[in-house]
DNA sequence: TCTTTGGTTATCATATATGATAAAATAAGT
DNA sequence: ACTTATTTTATCATATATGATAACCAAAGA
């Protein structure tokens, strides 16, 4: 398991707490962000290295300021 | 100017801001991160979308933690 | 002037994030 | 069992981040 791998997992996980704990649902997170549900669930599932502007529109999505969703 | 952009030439300015207030080199942080120093001015020139990955090894040689790296 | 240091810009190949669609799996309720 | 909602997985094309090299620019100092 790479630093890279971890940390993907550890934003995916991130993710889907904060929208958890918000309760929306995956696909209702993903439409906010304009992005397909599918992607949404790839990027849970800590299987991409999103960037930056990803990041941004996930935070926004969630109210929540990026420096809080990157709390690990 | 779309927000995109707007987002990339804020998180150069944060870089080389936290990078020049530890008097570090361009050239010294990107030999810390494993790159290129070309690579580290395009980030800086807000020319970039970097992954979450790439932010993190920034925010590791900056001995700063991504959350403070990602406050705009 | 010449050299060194720090930074910038251009360009190319390669890896991969993203956008999108479809299908399958899971769970919850009726 | 049968829907319905939700999430997951697989796959593909396209856009772009990254890795790398080279050339260039500006300032500072010998």
């Amino acid at each position: 398991m790479t630093e890279k791998e971890k940390l993907q997992l550890a934003i995916g996980k991130r993710i889907k707490e904060i929208r958890e704990s918000k309760n929306i649902a995956q696909q209702d997170l993903a439409a906010a962000c304009n992005f397909e549900k599918s992607n949404m669930a790839r990027l849970e599932a800590g299987k991409t290295n999103p960037t930056l502007y990803t990041l941004q529109k996930i935070a926004d999505s969630l109210e929540t300021p990026l420096s809080k969703l990157v709390t690990f």
